[in-house]
DNA sequence: TTTAGTGCAAAAACTTTGCAATTTA
DNA sequence: TAAATTGCAAAGTTTTTGCACTAAA
């Protein structure tokens, strides 16, 4: 099932906002901030409270996922389970794909994981 | 080496805020936010400005380390690697030690892992 | 005594809210 | 057409900055 039938399956309507930042996020290899995406979108006159509302709402139906890098929240979609890892002095982001499973604690429902790594990246090594 | 001594070999200097952050987080089983520390040791008369600069100098000489849960930034000492769930709803937090060693990705040096895993605490899966 | 750290006030950055107008199903 | 969504402006939060004063080494 893809994104948009995920969003039509759910309480939320299917809207210009809502597939305009869903289509930005599909072209996104790497996690991106609110404004990487408002600014790429906005000539669509999409405005930023909408940007923030429509991540949120991707957020409760589990289409977007958030992490944050050095006080910075950057979103996602979820194709496949993966992680992060960050240079933690110019925020260069790579991904790696999640070979674990979690050995799920047994007072949570609905868990979802993310692990995040920091480090530096070659550049910054030096 | 404890704290004191990791802060006496670093650059910056041993001051009274800084003291008292890192008393205050010494006594914490759980991450906190920059409030909740604020809040606790504001009566000594220390600044928000301070404990944020405070907090920065720590997460600097690898001390403090942070993560965000729901959106907030929390702060902790990283005394035994550990991690950490999260109830999505209510925020409860609950620790669990770190088991594993991450396969090291070959681009970057001085690595440091986070897992933080959500979901549903007892009280809110229902 | 010199350099780094602090408090305070102000600015900047980020996020949320209320409401009238618009759009979706 | 009813209910949800949007844009805009405004308010709330969180974090950072500049600067004169104070404290640490």
């Amino acid at each position: 099932m893809n994104y948009v039938d995920k969003l039509q399956k759910s309480p939320y309507k299917l809207t210009d906002s809502r597939l305009a930042v869903l289509k930005y996020l599909e072209k996104q290899k790497k996690p991106k901030t609110i404004k990487e995406i408002h600014k790429t979108i906005k000539e669509k006159r999409i405005n930023l409270t909408s940007v923030y509302r429509t991540i949120k709402v991707f957020q409760k139906i589990g289409i977007v996922f958030e992490e944050h890098f050095l006080n910075q929240a950057y979103y996602y979609l979820d194709e496949k389970r993966h992680h992060h890892i960050v240079c933690s002095n110019c925020h260069y982001i790579e991904c790696f794909p999640c070979d674990k499973e979690i050995k799920k604690p047994a007072n949570f429902k609905n868990i979802h994981h993310k692990l995040v790594i920091t480090g530096l990246c070659k550049k910054c090594a030096n």
